[in-house]
DNA sequence: ATTTGACTAGAACGTGCGTTCGTGGTAAAA
DNA sequence: TTTTACCACGAACGCACGTTCTAGTCAAAT
């Protein structure tokens, strides 16, 4: 779905708004922005966001427009993000995810500070002590971010074929090879 | 300033809605949410709470009502607390504070169901890395209360003679012996 | 007993604001 | 050329919503 200058004019201005007030404008206030006379135009662009899936809206409701994809991001740090659990990783296999039943349904409510804005992150269970040396223990959780690659000095989940472990490590490329340093000086 | 029952609820009620729908409640909104039947008593309240500092309100703007809040905290309706950063505390070393200049001003947010209310808090920085096995890194925070007595199972700050140094350990009373459980089962 | 201040209640007014309808322009498809 | 989809315009409708006015209650102070 591709914005028109129009519909991205008004998204950065409901945006800039929103940071600036507290609360979502109004369609005229969107309208006058934007230099659009019709209140109907603005209502119809506004459906075309809704349909990109850029912002919600309340039918009928005054500033009934909400920011969809980061709910929080102008809040200046105002309110915490759900974080979803989505089940555990164990040390001594694979990096793959066993959704939990018992925690399926949990969520985690973090700082917006804490964690960015608007990335793909969700919290994992520890099982077992071999994160150990980067100060993860057994019951903690881990927040991750999904995302296909890692630049130099990110710390990553890793699974170490030989050692049959799963540790996170900072990751490092370095030439044709990958250097995984332990999280902690002392190991 | 003192605000009764009513503007209490209003208050929270405000908070409430806007971290369920992004923007603020209208004041009839506000009104059958706290049972009050009459806009202009929500209102002679909403100027009571702009009196109190606890939000602003814009004129004749529908959902005008900005929430006056410390931009650094307000998880699910809590408070933060700051704590003050006294000093370090050094492994090798009896525990006695050491104030630093740098870290002196520092104080630290935190929320309050993490640290409780109303106790003697402190944060020392940690240097030297012989609590690794409490998951406490050379560098990190730790969040203590000072207290003169300690129960079993409390995680206390520990200053082994024999071994000339300061660990967190778990606090555990055996008769008329001390013992001092590591924090970590792998140890 | 009267006054004062804090608070509540209900109603009315005027505008704010989302919605809808009819119309028209433009470009691509038929 | 006609059709279709997309987008824009202005006006009107009707409820939403902030504001204001009058009046009432109640406890504390005078």
């Amino acid at each position: 779905m591709k914005l028109s200058d129009r519909q991205q004019r008004m998204y950065d201005f409901i945006r800039q708004f929103f940071q600036e007030n507290q609360y979502p404008p109004t369609i005229r206030e969107i309208g006058e922005a934007v230099d659009i006379s019709s209140t109907s135009v603005v209502n119809y662009n506004l459906n075309k966001l809704v349909d990109a899936g850029l912002i919600e809206r309340n039918k009928e409701v005054s500033r009934g427009i909400r920011l969809n994809e980061t709910p929080s991001f102008s809040m200046g740090g105002l309110f915490s993000r759900s974080v979803p659990i989505l089940g555990h990783i164990a040390a001594g296999q694979p990096i793959t995810v066993f959704p939990d039943e018992r925690d399926s349904a949990d969520t985690l409510d973090l700082a917006t500070d804490v964690v960015g804005r608007a990335q793909e992150v969700y919290a994992l269970r520890v099982q077992g002590d071999s994160m150990i040396d980067a100060l993860v223990d057994s019951g903690d959780l881990v927040i991750l971010n999904y995302q296909k690659t890692a630049n130099n000095g990110d710390m990553v989940a890793a699974w170490l074929i030989d050692q049959e472990e799963t540790t996170l490590k900072y990751f490092f490329l370095e030439g044709k090879q990958v250097r995984l340093q332990p999280a902690n000086a002392s190991y």
